[in-house]
Order: C-alpha cells, then structure tokens, then sequence
RNA sequence: GGCGCGUUCGUCUAAUGGCUAGGACGUCAGGUUCUCAUCCUGGUAAUACGGGUUCGAUUCCCGUACGCGCUACCA
C-alpha cells in the first residue's frame, strides 16, 4: 500500500504578531514535511471576525518570509509583497471563504442527529454558569435545547429565530485520544459540553472548521499546543461522524516564562518579528526553539534545518513545557553572526554605527573589530562609541601603567608615535604584523608589555577594557591613531 | 471546584530496570594576555516527596505535593 503523502499546516488566527511559541510549532511541522518530502500549508483561521486585525496576515507572511520558511502551499504574498495569493488546490486556504462548506457540514451532522440548534440566550447561559459556579458545580451547557424535536428547532430557525448549532454529544462513557507524543488520554464524555460549531453569525468555530478543513486539505499531522488536548475528544468526535480516517495529533507542550507560566507578554518579548528587529539570525531562532522541548539524543548543539529534519521524531518530543532561556539564544546567536560571511555582517551592524561618520572603510573595520564580542549587532555602538568621538576624556582611566611614573608613559607614547609614523599605512592597518613589528622593538628596547602597551591600549580607548591597542590601531589607521596619542600626551603633560 | 497533562543540575536536555546520571548555556577557578573578549583546561550543580514491584528503580505501579493547561457563540 503507499504511503500517504505527509501534509501539515500552520493555521495562525490573524489577530496580531507571531507568537514564539507558535513559531516552534511551524518549525516542527516543517522538519516533519522535509523529513518526508510532504507538504506544508499555510491556513487562515479567521472565523473570530471580532478579533480580526487588519494586515495581520501580509504581516505573519512577511515574518515567515524572513524567517526563510516558506510554504509551498495555501496563502501566501503576492510579487511585490503587497497582497495575499493563494496557491494549491485544496483552496480556499482563508476560513472565511470556506464558510458555505463548514455550513454544509453543520447540516450533515444536523440531518445524522449529531448537532442541534440552540436558541438559548447569550443571558441564560451567563447566569447558568454563575450559578454553578455559585454551587461549586462543572460549569458548561445544560443541554436544555437537545431535547427540541429537530422538526420544531427548523421551524423555530426558519421562522427568524436566532441560534446556533451545537454538537450533540455522547453523555456517557468515555473517550481516548492517541497522541503522538502523550499516548493514550482518556476523558470522560459527560465532562465535555456541548460545543457550539456554528455561530450566530454563521461563521463556524475553531472545532468545526479547523476539523473539516483539515480533512478537505488531506492534512496528515495536526502538530499543535498543548492548549488543545482537552478539546481533541470533540474533534475526534468529528471526524468519525463524519467517518473520516484520524490525523496523528501531536500536543505541543508549552513555552514558559521564567516563572514557569505560560509564555506571556508580560514578562518578555514573545513577537518572533521583535526577535527578528533586534538581531536574533532565523538560524539562531531556529536552532534554538527546535530544541527547545526535542532533542535528537545527540551532544551536538549546532544544527541545521536540513541536519535536523533526518533526525526528527514527534515520539521523542519531551512532555513538560520548557522555559524560553534568553542566554542560550544569545549565544546561539553570537555563535551564528560570527559564522555568517564577513560582507553579510558587516551590513547587519553597520546600521548601529553613527550614521554622520562618512568612513566607511573605517566602520567596516570597527564592525570586524568587534565581530566576537557580539551577541546582536546593536551592541556594538555601546562597545565602540569611543571610537568615534573626536577627542577621549582621560580622566576615568589612568594612562600610566600601575605605579609606573607618568614621564615614563608620555617617552613611551613619543617613541611609538615616531615607530607608526615610519610605518607604511598597509602595516598599520594590519593588526597581526602590527602586533609583531612593535612587540619586536619592545624587545629591542628594554621595555616590558605592560607599561607600554598599557598606556597605549587607554590612548586610543580612554577604556578599562578594550581590544589590544593593535587592533584598535589597525581600525582607526595611521593617522587617526597618532591624532590620539598626541592628544595623550597633552593630556600628560598638563 | 472539576477534568487533563506534567516533574532529571539555576536553564535547555541525554541516558539506562544495574559503571563515578552525560552534554550545552550560565556561573566559578586556572591558563594564554597590556586590559577585556575570544580560545584552552578544570570545577560547581539534578533524578520533587512517600510507598510499593524487583536481587536492584531516576526508569515500572500507586499516592502526595507542586506546576501548567482546559473548563467561550476565542483560537
């Protein structure tokens, strides 16, 4: 027999940014449709017309696209970016034009007796639910329109009567999901109220639409948050009316804050676009979050997407949430900015570098100079401000090393400022030969490492702490470093 | 409250019914070095608790505690 094509889906509500979480979600699914050659679609589920943002979509899209995940199926952008498309052939992918489809099949589990109209209050279920809350009792449904005869509910219907169509449950017994990840769960059918499918304003709900746009779309795996395991009986419910054969349901566990609540925007950045805006590498985001909650039993840290998908297995997806751990990412992320092409960082943290500086070979090297120490490129403009500044303040740091006389500081700073200015620029602008060329005449002279490259190192930084003065040399270059040490030696002299 | 899910170093995790429970991030110490960063070496630190089953349990079972999720005409 052949194997079924392997499909999912990422089916976002376009309500605001993407979420983090629902990122890890999206990167689950796509190492789950390369590993098997399968498709992964992108699906709208916007029948919540009151939350509905505007550009949400265009947006989500545009984060993908950054994020270099692109489905090969469902909607996506237009050419110039500006408008929706979509592509497959199982469309429409937007919910709310599938609206005559989930209707038709609200009226196939009216007419198999597995749905009924509703025509209680929006009042009458609030104040049933304060009262049982008020008697400690299980909140939900009391089922009281299950009982109208379905010839008298279509009467009432067409008569104007506002409703809604609501699932008729089994009340007794019990029902078990497999998952993927989990195992068997089982819950009780008496527990599980009575969900409404279609709305008031005909829209269908998330349990309706999604199920029914699942199957219509051949969708194979449904990889989603934990949030949905208690719901997953009405959906299996579904199905089988229906007589469809079950996807794999994989629950997610959840991403937590550092207090182990749920991954919230109060106590962080959850938006993957904010991640994205300050310099978080999609291959540093994904790296991250795909282990966050899996790992391939394996001690490597670094992976790929296309090293990953091999090795991938719903199964071995961890059961317990994971908190978001902000310095492995940022180490992540140094780890992969240092690994990207020179000309590619380069133009991410030129961006940070004062923009009246006109030098560009000049900030190029800066960028270079502190290619190791960053975690996101915005901090470099803290790290090399100095850099910039036409003239340093020397008072914060002494430019003498340890209890060494400041005469002794202002002969060295001359008879290095006499070395540099015999150099060629092309050995100045090289830290390596640099390093070399006045180490050696250290030697020749006498001299110790400390009490000449000390005050050197403060000349051209006014920093405790700096790259070698060999380095911040070659970055400024001949003249801008001799510039410095004369205005050191003003300084000393006062 | 009810139902469901979960619990290995501070964090992300690995492992097995049986070696000193492994790795990474963080942190600490040492080395390199003019300082810092990098780099190298080393250290720190965990099976929630209580019962079983077993020759032996972190692993299997039960209970307790704690955490989380759901309990909408939101997804």
């Amino acid at each position: 027999m052949a194997q079924k094509r392997i499909r999912v889906r990422a089916a976002p509500s376009p309500t605001g940014y993407m979420h983090i979480g629902n990122l890890r979600t999206y990167i689950y699914d796509v190492l789950l449709a390369k590993q098997n050659g399968g498709d992964f679609i992108l699906r709208i589920e916007d029948t919540d017309q009151a939350r509905f943002v505007p550009d949400a979509t265009e947006s989500f899209c545009r984060t993908l696209k950054r994020l270099g995940i692109i489905p090969n199926e469902g909607v996506w952008l237009s050419e110039d970016g500006q408008s929706l498309v979509q592509r497959g052939d199982f469309g429409p992918y937007i919910q709310s034009e599938r609206k005559a489809k989930h209707q038709a099949y609200a009226q196939k589990l009216l007419d198999m007796d597995k749905a009924y109209f509703c025509f209680c209050t929006q009042e009458r279920l609030d104040q049933m639910r304060l009262m049982q809350e008020a008697a400690h009792q299980p909140t939900g449904y009391d089922g009281l329109c299950r009982k109208i005869d379905p010839a008298e509910a279509k009467r009432r219907v067409e008569a104007g009567e506002p409703s809604v169509i609501r699932l008729k449950l089994p009340k007794e017994g019990s029902v078990t999901v497999n998952d993927a990840i989990r195992g068997k769960v089982t819950f009780d059918w008496k527990l599980i109220d009575d969900q409404v499918i279609i709305k008031h304003d005909g829209m269908a709900t998330y349990h309706l639409a999604a199920m029914a746009d699942d199957h219509d779309m051949e969708i194979t795996h449904i990889l989603r948050g934990e949030e949905w395991l208690s719901s997953a009986p009405k959906h299996m419910f579904i199905y089988e009316a229906f007589g469809w054969e079950l996807p794999v349901f994989a629950h997610l566990p959840l991403l937590l804050n550092p207090d182990r609540t749920k991954l919230s925007k109060r106590q962080g950045d959850v938006s993957v676009e904010s991640y994205l805006d300050k310099g978080y590498l999609p291959e540093s985001l994904f790296n991250f979050l795909a282990l966050c909650g899996w790992n391939p039993s394996d001690k490597q840290e670094i992976y790929t997407v296309d090293e990953l998908s091999p090795l991938f297995e719903l199964s071995k997806i961890n059961k317990s949430g994971a908190i978001f751990n902000l310095e492995k990412l940022n180490w992540l992320n140094n780890h992969y900015l240092r690994q990207r092409p020179v000309e590619d960082y380069v133009s991410m943290v030129l961006p940070f570098l004062p923009a009246d500086e006109k030098d560009l070979d000049f900030k190029r090297r800066i960028a270079l100079l502190f290619r190791e120490r960053l975690n996101l490129p915005s901090e470099i403009s803290a790290l090399s401000s100095f850099m910039f500044q036409t003239s340093l303040d020397y008072s914060n740091v002494p430019l003498t090393w340890k209890d060494h006389p400041k005469e002794e500081a202002i002969e060295r700073l001359k008879t290095v400022k006499s070395w540099i200015e015999s150099m060629n620029e092309s050995i100045v602008e090289d830290a390596k030969k640099l390093e070399e060329t006045i180490k050696n005449k250290i030697q020749d002279n006498g001299w110790g490492n400390g009490d000449t490259l000390w005050p050197l190192r403060v000349t051209l930084s006014a920093q405790e702490k700096s790259p070698s003065p060999f380095e911040l040399m070659a970055a400024y270059g001949k003249e801008r470093s001799i510039k410095r040490i004369d205005e050191a030696i003003v300084y000393l002299l006062k």
